[in-house]
DNA sequence: GCCAACGTTGGC
DNA sequence: GCCAACGTTGGC
């Protein structure tokens, strides 16, 4: 089992959103960026676990848990002229875009601010700490998975 | 709202 | 294949 870090800007779906689709989950298409398609569609299986993090926002950080429930499939967005992610270079024969779905698993009782992130030495190494990096899907380590976890829960 | 950093595009 | 120009991301 692997663990991933998803950016979402919480203007446009948040974790509360997250948790309102249910079981249902949702599908995260839209990704339109190679090195972000390729971990989906070469190294995300069901069952993963994903960080969420709200970016663009006023408390920018890791905020809950969600879970790969269905493995990586064509993102038909990519084929509808009237999508915002339009895209006309691919065609259905040979998709260019994938995407997942993931279901909710917890909400933290409070958020880990990217700021705590830079300045934690366990943590510091991660991708949404590094300066200028735009990456929406990252991969995330079992030790940073475990130690964002318990800072979540710890009071400050 | 500003702007640095990055990915993509396209001319050559 | 190089690289300048452009559009986008995202922290601040």
């Amino acid at each position: 089992m692997k663990y991933w870090l998803f950016k979402s800007e919480p203007d446009e779906f948040s974790i509360h959103d997250l948790k309102a689709r249910g079981k249902k989950g949702e599908s995260w298409d839209g990704v339109r960026n190679y090195q972000a398609r390729n971990f989906m569609r070469d190294d995300m299986k069901k069952g993963d676990i994903a960080l969420f993090y709200h970016s663009n926002c006023d408390e920018t950080g890791i905020v809950g848990v969600g879970e790969i429930s269905r493995e990586s499939h064509p993102d038909h967005t990519a084929w509808d002229p009237k999508d915002k992610h339009f895209d006309p270079k691919t065609d259905k024969d040979n998709p260019r875009w994938f995407m997942i779905a993931m279901t909710h698993k917890e909400t933290f009782p409070r958020t880990v601010t990217l700021a705590e992130v830079k300045a934690d030495p366990k943590l510091s190494e991660m991708r949404i700490a590094q300066r200028g990096n735009r990456l929406s899907i990252t991969p995330v380590t079992k030790a940073e998975f475990d130690h964002i976890c318990k800072l979540a829960k710890k009071k400050v």
